[in-house]
DNA sequence: CGGGTGGTTGATAATTCTCAATTGTTGTGG
DNA sequence: CCACAACAATTGAGAATTATCAACCACCCG
């Protein structure tokens, strides 16, 4: 049974971690007046699609939700993964500009937009808050830039991996909560070019694999692969 | 004679030339505390390099800046163009996380990062502005995301035109204000790929180009190849 | 036990990159 | 104003990487 976790959007997440805040229904720790409804989600299904009215904001408690988007001839790409304590569904327009789905069975906080956008208005806190997570956000859609533009497959592969054990608790030995499928369009790859990838790694003594989606990674040697 | 002008973070910068606040030395329209410090850059000039301390913020006046980001064996990732009315330089940790150099002879606005986190921790105001920016340079930072992951050179060739002619007016015809390098750095392609690609659109019509950097484009055929 | 989904592997094709040569552009000093 | 140097852009040929198409395997869940 593949663990209930994932990936991306993290560093915050930690110290909501830490501070317990995680089953509160604030949006921020400190923030008594933005309260959110609880809501739960199934397997692969949608939070919210590319066009619609972005009339709230979500906060994931449990679970792991991905954003994405889609050309018109099915090709995808994941921009993002996001964990309990993460906020997606920010836009700076009416609209929402990507698609939310559940990767699994998934609680979200959900708050009105327009409450946010009225407390950020009174409280520079609260929008400082905001502000932060939007800086943080934007790091991390760089270095997928990175990622997307100048690494090989082998580096790509490498470099996620480390990150998802990374956001899982860095232990080294962890079930990747996604399908291969989601890695690729993650990755700017097809799911063949990511399987052939494992393998290769698996043969190179990077990683192994016990079966599954198990992984148990030699994180000197991946380190290497990367090497930015 | 190139024109002066580039490309990229667009949008508020409507709004700042129509509201003609781009050569006053204010962070924003409307916010007399945040003072900026004019200061010249030549040609291929750096700003700051990446790892040094992010002690300013900047706010482009006239000229383009690029940031980009370097892997240790030189490949280049250029994450955006900005131009008059742009605020680069923004981090969430004590360092910069680009490398940031101006395009041609430049004039930005320096500010004190502590100056502005100060002033958006004691306004709302100032604090919305600052979000509100962030959120739509991630905006652009996940459209660049898509591109890179899932669209052909073409696409992505085709695709850069019509933003840099919409950042510069949208007359169709203009000098490309960067380098093949720039562009094949920004593209994840390289310059030959570019080159190639641009004779392509040439011969198939979507495009003339009568000398140097300036192109003229056929919009409606541009569209039709990249046709999201 | 069987069907469906997800994952792996192989053979081949397509795209993009690399290396190399050539041409074009720009700025400078004679 | 011209010649030339230095740099930028184009083009070609061949190589490398990744995608595509197809077959097969494994596992889970009824």
């Amino acid at each position: 049974m593949a663990p209930e976790i994932t990936l991306l959007p993290a560093s915050h997440v930690a110290a909501s971690v830490a501070l317990g805040c995680n089953d509160s229904t604030v949006l921020f720790a400190g923030c008594p007046e933005l309260i959110g409804t609880p809501f739960p989600y199934g397997r692969e299904e949608e939070v919210y699609g590319e066009g619609e009215d972005a009339e709230y904001v979500y906060k994931v408690i449990d679970g792991a939700v991905r954003t994405h988007k889609v050309l018109n001839d099915g090709r995808r790409q994941i921009t993002g993964f996001h964990l309990p304590g993460d906020l997606f569904g920010f836009e700076q327009g009416e609209a929402h500009r990507h698609t939310a789905e559940a990767l699994t069975d998934t609680k979200v906080l959900i708050f009105r937009r327009r409450g946010v956008e009225r407390a950020a208005a009174r409280s520079a806190e609260v929008a400082c808050q905001l502000w932060g997570m939007a800086t943080n956000n934007l790091r991390l859609a760089q270095d997928l830039t990175l990622l997307l533009g100048r690494r090989t497959a082998t580096e790509r592969v490498a470099a996620f991996l480390m990150e998802v054990d990374e956001r899982l608790g860095g232990s080294g030995t962890f079930a990747l909560p996604m399908t291969r499928r989601d890695i690729a369009d993650y990755l700017g790859l097809t799911i063949e070019t990511v399987s052939r990838t494992l393998s290769q790694l698996e043969e190179d003594g990077a990683l192994q694999r016990p079966g599954g989606r198990r992984v148990s990674l030699r994180r000197a040697r991946l380190r290497r692969v990367v090497e930015d």
